[in-house]
DNA sequence: CGCATACGCGCC
DNA sequence: AAACGGCGCGTTTGCG
């Protein structure tokens, strides 16, 4: 049995150098995330000056010690099953889709970026010309000066910071975007800009001889079960707009072989509705309503039929805030309403899904009594705070505990669907997962393979885990990851 | 000079 | 005045 940290970056090398890999082998780090996933540094170093308090020096017995310690803990826990069956499995899927890599499409990134430079060059001009001021666009400090001091556009909605300045986010130049003609060019400005320093130029620098991009997955990088991915991070690649469209346009299908893309359909309302056993939430997804439609009618109290696309949108902003604990002030903010409005739809929004609140409320009284929450799989989360005598702790305490048990398995079915997929398409060439993104996969699949794969592996992500609601995959293919269509 | 922090923003 | 859960990263700015 090798004992080890890091047993992914092990994996890796032994894979490149074509050695054999040890036939067992544990990674204590994953187990005593599973123990804590709050510790920030799972090296065996901070783990014996996190567990010397418990009478425990784990240098002094080297690694045997250190997993005896653990896995003592694995057990009280009940997280055995999630350690030696899910996390372990993963680890040697996730070192195969690192050294994969994913495909990019070079000559259109360095066109992207051509066209970048030349628009911001253009808009930074014109905002310069508009301001009668040379200034630095990238810095909000000189940026709220100028608009704020020297152009004197009117102060009124406009919040500050932590640090107690002007913002000049997003929300700040929305609501000022027609009180000077500089504004929307600031935006634009602030939009490409972002896509080509924190995309378009990386991307390009961090391919490989291959043209392909490899992302580190940090197994031990989230407090609630996710995965998290860097150097780069593929799992915030733009999606929404022309210009992330064209992003996506550079991750491309080797040659001879497809992108599919599978992502579980609204997998955290489905976990929601099955934990708290809503017969309201239940029942729209027995019956494969659209979710938000059927919230939009229930709150504004109309006939499905009746609802517009707005209604539907407030509602989706509903059902996803709700998730996290949302309150009136930030729906407000997000939806546009006014403060006493959007309490009126979150009072009604409960007043339908009874059960949710109810949930909500239980979980929050366990983490604040028993100081964790657990999701079904055992996969725990310390809530220490929840019963702070600071209300504003307490409160995000409390938002993270009713958030965990959902992210959390919805995290997990992912992760045993990789598993299973990975079981069911080992050794096969043919069929390579490149990417997960939190409830997508992102696979990379021989052409003529496509439509075998993509039913099998749906069947595969849909029936991961029993729910008591049916659980929904979508599934789309493409050459590339910006112009994938619908596959049914 | 390098490093940490503030700010802002991309994704699910 | 008032944070909506989970992340990673680029740039600016101020500090040692």
């Amino acid at each position: 049995m090798l004992l080890d940290f890091n047993l992914k970056q092990i994996l890796k090398e032994l894979k490149a150098k074509g050695k054999p890999l040890p036939k067992e082998y544990l990674d204590l780090g994953l187990a005593f995330w599973l123990i804590n996933p709050d510790e920030k540094d799972y090296s065996p170093e901070n783990l014996s000056r996190r567990y010397l308090h418990e009478g425990f020096d784990p240098l002094a017995g080297g690694f045997s010690k250190l997993f005896q310690f653990a896995e003592k803990k694995l057990k009280g826990y009940k997280l055995e099953k999630l350690f030696h069956e899910v996390e372990m499995p993963l680890v040697e899927i996730l070192a195969d889709m690192e050294l994969a890599g994913i495909k990019l499409d070079l000559k259109h990134l360095k066109d992207l970026d051509k066209k970048l430079e030349k628009q911001l060059t253009e808009l930074a001009k014109d905002v310069y010309k508009k301001t009668k001021n040379t200034f630095n666009l990238n810095s909000p400090k000189q940026l709220g000066d100028i608009l704020f001091n020297k152009l004197k556009i009117d102060l009124g909605g406009v919040k500050k910071t932590r640090g107690g300045a002007i913002s000049t986010d997003v929300d700040t130049l929305l609501t000022i975007k027609d009180r000077h003609p500089v504004v929307p060019l600031i935006l634009e400005y602030r939009e490409l800009f972002k896509l080509h320093s924190t995309y378009v130029r990386p991307l390009q620098e961090l391919a490989d001889a291959n043209g392909r991009v490899h992302t580190t997955y940090i197994q031990t990088g989230t407090a609630t079960g996710r995965l998290s991915s860097q150097n780069p991070n593929l799992q915030n690649i733009p999606a929404v707009g022309e210009w992330a469209k064209e992003v996506r346009k550079a991750f491309i299908a080797e040659k001879g072989f497809k992108l599919a893309a599978l992502d579980y359909s609204q997998i955290e309302l489905r976990i929601l509705a099955s934990l708290s056993s809503d017969p309201n939430m239940m029942e729209a997804f027995n019956n494969d309503v659209d979710i938000h439609k059927l919230t939009a009618s229930q709150v504004f109290k109309v006939p499905l039929e009746k609802v517009t696309p707005d209604m539907r949108r407030l509602a989706k902003t509903l059902n996803f805030g709700v998730s996290y604990g949302m309150g009136a002030n930030a729906f407000a903010k997000t939806s546009g309403l006014s403060v006493a409005e959007a309490k009126k739809f979150i009072q009604d929004y409960f007043a339908n899904f009874k059960k949710v609140r109810e949930w909500q409320e239980e979980t929050k009284a366990q983490a604040r009594q028993q100081g964790f929450v657990t999701n079904l799989n055992g996969r725990r989360r310390l809530t220490l705070e929840a019963s702070s005598m600071y209300s504003r702790e307490a409160g995000e305490a409390e938002r993270a505990a009713i958030n965990m048990p959902v992210q959390g398995l919805a995290a997990d079915i992912l992760k045993m669907a990789m598993v299973k997929i990975q079981e069911e398409f080992k050794g096969n060439k043919d069929v390579r997962l490149l990417l997960t993104i939190h409830d997508e996969l992102l696979f990379e699949i021989k052409e003529n393979k496509v439509l075998e794969a993509v039913k099998e592996i749906k069947k595969i992500m849909e029936s991961a885990y029993e729910l008591e609601v049916p659980i929904r995959v979508e599934a789309k293919t493409g050459v590339n990851w910006g112009e994938l269509t619908n596959l049914k």
